[in-house]
DNA sequence: CACAGATTCTACCGCATGTTTAAATAAATA
DNA sequence: TATTTATTTAAACATGCGGTAGAATCTGTG
């Protein structure tokens, strides 16, 4: 039962000065204690910057100052973080917007407050975000036919809205709610992918400023 | 210099009967003769649907009925497959969107071709799209910052036309123009998502929806 | 047909990665 | 303190991948 020789003999087991690695951890500030959260709010950092295909889980570990191993013992495998990645964004992102399409007011409104929460979404929880429009590949099974079911639903609620103004008269009537709805979705999504805190607007301004757009858009109506 | 034994033994070299793959070769109809062309358009459909890091070259070769070896005559390496891909981007959407940024037309106009260039190009190009926009993050090197250059350098002149509009006193004062052009670029790029060839509508019609969208928005003005 | 160059195949290497296991340690409890 | 439970480590594993080298095959040309 002779072991594989490899060329480089690791430097051997030579049981070296044990409780080192404690000093290191000490001087690090607190430890932060391990657990699903702050495992999937770390993997959503390197997911959302490096990809989930190019994320080893040795690197999740590093970013904790932890060992591959110890991930295990909160979570089943790498899949897991990345489906519960994805259920974060839909919790914080499903009812809210759920109960703005059925709110009773004009639908110009419904709009606005959809995209101030969806843009919200997007910038908040950014790294979450950008891993739920990129790695959905990664994801496999019925599980992947729920999210992209739920993604389409979601889409769904914007079409509602738009459909609703133009049978109301208030939204124009040579648009297709369909195609509207996915360019409204795509400028918020796009935020994901340039938005950083601290910059010189935050979500709330910029939401308004989408709403502007595909409210009255951006030429100058010789108004009276 | 004995090598490394390993657990399983392979199957040694037995020869196996030549020349009985030739037999299914020729009968998927003719093969498409491998070149550099063929290899980043069948990569970028496989990168778009699975990812770049979850495709390996095999599923590479596989689907252009040939083994990766072959591979490496026509391409350096893996990274050089993904880097063509975005260097085919660039090539079809650069250019004209410059000619029309300097074109000596009204600003509405300018944005309406730019809408319906950048659509079209996310629409037809999609696969190599998807790539460009999810992928970016597996480039290194000074190539990854060329191409970050570049593609801030394409999204200003979205900005410039912006400017433009509002300068002259034509478009929306209170409009941030960066945001209106991460916001209609957005719109645009999130059609490589979503857009799938013989649908209802082809490009050009949903770059003119984009474009009533972004120039005179969804709420209809009391005209008259 | 003979030959040369172009192209592809086969077989392999080294390495990184996801996952598992048992042992070691830390924390909680009595 | 003694014992149990919770958590982490260390080590190994199986697998798949990118990449390489040389043999095999194909293609065109004299």
């Amino acid at each position: 039962m002779e072991k594989a020789i490899t060329l480089s003999e690791k430097a051997p087991p030579a049981k070296p000065a044990r409780s080192n690695r404690k000093v290191e951890n000490r001087e690090d500030k607190t430890r932060v204690r391990l657990s699903q959260q702050v495992i999937i709010s770390t993997a959503a950092d390197l997911f959302a910057r490096n990809g989930f295909g190019a994320t080893s889980l040795d690197d999740i570990g590093e970013a904790l100052g932890v060992t591959k191993g110890a991930l295990y013992y909160h979570i089943k495998n790498k899949e897991e973080i990345l489906k519960l990645i994805f259920m974060t964004v839909l919790a914080v992102s499903e009812e809210p917007l759920r109960q703005i399409a059925r709110a009773e007011i004009p639908p110009a409104d419904k709009l606005n407050r959809a995209i101030a929460h969806h843009s919200a979404v997007a910038a908040d929880r950014s790294p979450a975000m950008q891993v739920f429009y990129r790695e959905d590949v990664h994801l496999t099974g019925p599980f992947a036919r729920e999210i992209a079911a739920r993604k389409k639903a979601y889409e769904r609620l914007f079409e509602e809205i738009i459909e609703e103004g133009i049978r109301l008269g208030q939204f124009r009537q040579d648009i297709d709610p369909k195609i509207a709805a996915f360019g409204i979705l795509g400028m918020c999504n796009w935020l994901s992918q340039w938005y950083r805190p601290g910059r010189a607007y935050n979500p709330q301004q910029i939401a308004s400023f989408f709403s502007q757009l595909a409210e009255f858009g951006l030429v100058l109506q010789d108004e009276k």
